[in-house]
DNA sequence: TTCGCCATAATTGTTAACAATTTGGAGCCT
DNA sequence: AGGCTCCAAATTGTTAACAATTATGGCGAA
């Protein structure tokens, strides 16, 4: 159950939206889930102006469907769909990985490698794994892209497509290994933004989702029957 | 001057989310306006309801900025925002080629021929080609967007993307030689989808938007004071 | 039973009034 | 003159009522 809205400050519609935000990414409002405007003004505390408002947000994120006349659902990606999704951020996060060669500073360089110590000693320790391995995943790729000093890259995938991936980060737990894969694949990644080259940092990247990606399609072929449309 | 909206049939939102991003695309509202609301309302004989949401989903395609409690204006990019834009452009559309050549249909294929063909003969005959040269070369764009079966890229480029190149397409026309230049390009690209050489169409497409970045820049650097912060 | 139709309820779309905030400028003081 | 304060006007944020559309459920006929 979602809770009123305590932080003051802002305007009722950026608070609506984050905590509509929040209960969809978290799980809270399942994917397909009706999004009835007199019951969530309700909810929050607010009324059908501001609620409206936060839902065209969450729309333009994709996070929300909207069909004229009929109303909002939470967006229910289908397989192909989170296929499509992969191969966006395939294309995305080389060209991140790229500048962020160039451009990250040297601090933020090593604090990526504190970072992926940490991941290192979380997996061995395999403690909170499930959950950290996914949000530590999220992690290491938003830095890349903070550190590509490219805001509009920056934006479309930390407030785009990363809350998308959150949302179904649970559904297709990475298989057995995997996470020290990924570990492994992100080093080499560090190891080339460190050496400051760009063109191998992008194919690492690349390399790096795409691997993710047959991963998940694997995934499909193993549960034919999965859960999305 | 805008006028009033007369299709019906959709929403009223959605009527004047057309007109309004018409109207800035086409530069009616030039970059940096203020879009006072109870302005537009009138302007488009509505109220300030499916006005706010209009603007809503302009802010989601970037062409409106908002500041809380301040008011939204058109938007205004800096060279350096313009730049990101074709940085973004070129990995999205490096993945859309490499996906066309895998995935449009032989008579879409054809089409793009028979465009190129108009193209040329443009060009050769320079009738037009100051307006046509830049909607014709968005209209090819366009088609491997849609050929590479992807919706998410579709809409990603389609929607977002392109609307703000529009915006500025008059800015910085390109320069003596570089139409015949970028047919060429467009050539060698059409060539590698038709080969159904999926790597090669996004070197070729990568390296095509890349000159055209390069291109612009060269013209900040020719002209360091232009009109965008 | 099952299909289609109609009335009713629920939901979304729109409007206008009210509240809160910001902007612009007059007037005053230094 | 320059800058500050404070008031007034304009603008944005919010709300509640009304209109239009869609979903629901019962009724009757085949």
């Amino acid at each position: 159950m979602v809770q009123a809205l305590q932080p003051a400050h802002e305007n009722l519609s950026a608070r609506v939206f984050e905590a509509l935000q929040d209960a969809i990414v978290t799980g809270d409002l399942e994917p397909g889930t009706k999004l009835r405007e007199p019951e969530l003004a309700r909810r929050f505390g607010t009324s059908r102006g501001p609620l409206r408002d936060a839902l065209r947000r969450l729309e333009s994120r994709r996070l929300v469907i909207n069909t004229p006349n009929a109303g909002a659902r939470v967006v229910a990606l289908s397989r192909q769909q989170l296929v499509e999704l992969y191969l966006v951020r395939e294309a995305l996060e080389g060209m991140t990985s790229r500048l962020a060669a160039a451009n990250m500073s040297d601090t933020e360089i090593q604090e990526l490698e504190v970072l992926l110590k940490r991941h290192e000693q979380e997996i061995q320790r395999k403690d909170g794994a499930e959950y950290f391995k996914q949000e530590g995943d999220l992690d290491f790729h938003f830095r890349i892209a903070v550190g590509s000093r490219n805001e509009l890259l920056r934006i479309s995938l930390c407030e785009d497509h990363y809350q998308l991936m959150r949302l179904y980060r649970y559904k297709f737990s990475n298989r057995i290994g995997r996470p020290a894969i990924a570990l492994a694949e992100h080093q080499m990644i560090l190891d080339a933004i460190r050496d400051r080259d760009g063109e191998l940092a992008e194919i690492l990247m690349r390399r790096h989702i795409r691997n993710a990606r047959r991963n998940f399609e694997q995934h499909l072929i193993d549960t034919p029957n999965g859960e999305n449309t």
